[in-house]
DNA sequence: TTATAATCTAACCAGTTGGTTAATTAACCA
DNA sequence: TGGTTAATTAACCAACTGGTTAGATTATAA
């Protein structure tokens, strides 16, 4: 009838893969909902469906399973820029080609803008850590690794070099006040539905107008 | 020797208005800490130097104490706004001439920084409430005037329709990105400092050189 | 001076917090 | 089959949570 690890409570099959996983999906659901602080190791054991301890059996302690939980968002990301960007930034012509350059910045702006829709847990991670100063993650940042940061800004940097990124915008700056943009905006949705009465900016139409506005303010923002 | 209101614990002088102001002093400075559902009404009572009974004496509750927070630096909000812009939006040939335009919409921008820079309670609060998906915000927002946003969107309106605003900009949106900007570039000072290792981006120096390249990047972006 | 109202406080409550302990159960190997 | 190890759990703890209660202290008006 039941497949192993399908059990519940008392003397389930072991499946030491399948529970760490059952408590990092509930943990990054809980973490995104609450925040660090605001998140309750209880509820994170419940949603999991297994024993509060085995978290800390796993995990050691909360700050142990909130690194977990972003450090396999990190590689999921990893991967996904992998396959998706470094192919675009590879070519050399990139920096000093004007309209490859636009194409390259629209291209990414409008991906950043999809993974913060398509990932709202991660957008809303990020959005706890701004508030409360990112002291969670700055206790942590040590096991992630930034490389890609880096070679993003040097491509910038190239750019401006080669004139097509106007004097005034700090090159090593533009990818946050870039991803700024995106998350902020979508953080400010309920603000902004409240302050429009009822109009709906969450749908995937208002979402699409909203990222085509935003990669054309980007675009004459920065070239 | 001591002024009324001075001593601390037992017996007292009365003074109402002293023990509200402290308590509303105490709850801005711990909400914009830790947020709503993080601030502790306990901290609030020792900030303040008043037994934590007073606070529900005149606040009701938790969420009566955090919309008195709001409501005062809303009062204070709408005070300097009308102070300082009023006078700008009031010209009728704003939204008709490309350079009084620019030059508005430049101060207002900086305007904008300068607030949440002099004002970082009031960034951290919305901060949080980003981060919340403004579920306390939503439940008192009712006790807010919205007509100073409604006068600027009215007034990015009329721009566009002259042709000054590009026609990819949405102008009902238009203030709330460009509010994005500036509150989560200060945001994510903490996470650019820990990415460029060691550089002080909040420094007066840096943070007005930050404001400049803002002010530039809306203004290429809008117009 | 005295009654009354306003201001302020100590002590308390039931429910919740992250984390620990020790025991029980299932898987695996000889 | 029996013994070892890893997976899983119930029960527990001290500290803390927002909020209440009943009473003490002070100001004020008569």
């Amino acid at each position: 009838m039941s497949e192993p690890g399908s059990r519940r409570g008392r003397g389930r099959a072991h499946d030491a893969e399948g529970a760490r996983e059952a408590i990092l999906n509930a943990a990054e659901e809980v973490f995104a909902e609450h925040g660090f602080d605001g998140a309750r190791i209880d509820a994170i054991a419940e949603t999991a469906g297994y024993n509060k301890s085995l978290i800390f059996h796993y995990y050691d302690d909360k700050l142990g399973l909130y690194a977990a939980v972003l450090k396999r968002i990190d590689e999921q990301g990893a991967e996904l820029q992998a396959t998706l960007l470094a192919p675009l930034g590879a070519d050399e012509s990139l920096t000093s080609d004007t309209d490859k350059f636009r194409t390259f910045l629209a291209t990414a702006t409008r991906l950043l803008f999809d993974v913060l829709i398509e990932h709202p847990r991660l957008s809303r991670m990020i959005a706890w850590e701004e508030a409360e100063g990112w002291q969670t993650m700055r206790k942590i940042a040590s096991q992630f690794n930034t490389e890609d940061e880096k070679l993003f800004r040097q491509l910038l940097n190239k750019a401006q070099q080669a004139g097509i990124i106007r004097p005034k915008i700090d090159p090593d700056r533009l990818f946050y006040i870039i991803y700024a943009v995106c998350q902020s905006y979508l953080t400010t949705i309920p603000f902004m539905e409240m302050a429009f009465e009822g109009e709906d900016l969450s749908s995937p139409d208002a979402l699409k107008q909203a990222r085509e506005m935003i990669v054309d303010f980007v675009i004459h923002g920065v070239m």
